[in-house]
DNA sequence: ACAAGTATTGACAACGGTTGTCAGTAGCGT
DNA sequence: ACGCTACTGACAACCGTTGTCAATACTTGT
């Protein structure tokens, strides 16, 4: 109790669950993106079973919702990471990430000249509707946390 | 047609088949990006039938000689693009792409000034072996090609 | 506290894109 | 022409993700 339970999850008219506390949690707790996969043997190993597809659906709604950010890696696969502090219902301002490839550890970053940018080049080009998708992959170095991953193990 | 066949091919040491020639004729078609799938359609519809399993071996072999560019699109699917004059062997510069999100329909971009701003956030942030991905995707207005896509028909 | 109504859950099947398999085919050097 | 071997392609297997639907458990009204 304390501090009211599903502050995160009190956003309207949900249920709150202990799944969907656990996802939270879960989320909460990572230092950065996860893929549902990853997400769901770490609740599995925590003890806190939550089916796969309920996992799926969660971080689905939460994207639709802005409370996480999605990046696609390279090989199709979808990371999900709670998004800033959140949790005041409004979405965060539009920003990137730099993610580390190994342990998922990522820093948000925003480049205002980089948006312009784009627009620019896509306004001059003649195209309308215009969005991007960036993001900054490298090795942070320093990643000792024991992160399990669908890479092995 | 126009003499030399398989002119693109001609890498090395690669045996030239119909199939290879074709799926190249297609990719050099093609005014922007197409998924395998689409690929595959295109060229059944012209007669030039081709194996899926064929069009995905030669696309990811021209993927890894950098002869064409691979776009991975927001649903997880990946999408290929002949890169530039090519055909020289070697790689293009490194740049980036408009897309348009209805037919597929692309221009290269270049930003010098984005890449290096990649590469000191990246830095500045402690990461190593820096790579990024920055696709910039909107709506051409004009695409009147009668263009084939996994979408319909 | 209790009952009713309905969101949520989760095991399982289905799906769509992509890759592995392997016998048959066809370039290419000799 | 011959033989070696890369290439081909129908098909099955994979893998991430989504649909299905009966069972479950939040919530609200009483």
């Amino acid at each position: 109790m304390a501090t009211s339970p599903s502050a995160a999850l009190a956003a309207g008219r949900r249920r709150s669950t202990r799944q969907g506390a656990a996802i939270d949690e879960a989320l909460a707790a990572a230092d950065g993106f996860r893929t549902a996969q990853a997400l769901h043997d770490e609740l599995r190993h925590q003890g806190q079973a939550v089916g796969l597809t309920t996992v799926y659906r969660h971080l689905k709604r939460l994207a639709e919702d802005g409370a996480v950010d999605v990046v696609v890696r390279p090989d199709g696969e979808a990371a999900y990471r709670r998004c800033g502090p959140s949790s005041s219902g409004v979405p965060e301002e539009h920003h990137h990430h730099l993610v580390c490839r190994t342990c998922g550890y990522s820093v948000e970053i925003e480049g205002p000249e980089v948006e312009a940018w784009a627009h620019r080049v896509a306004a001059d080009a003649g195209f309308t509707d215009v969005s991007h998708t960036l993001e900054i992959f490298g090795e942070c170095g320093r990643h000792e946390r024991p992160y399990v991953d669908t890479v092995s193990q």
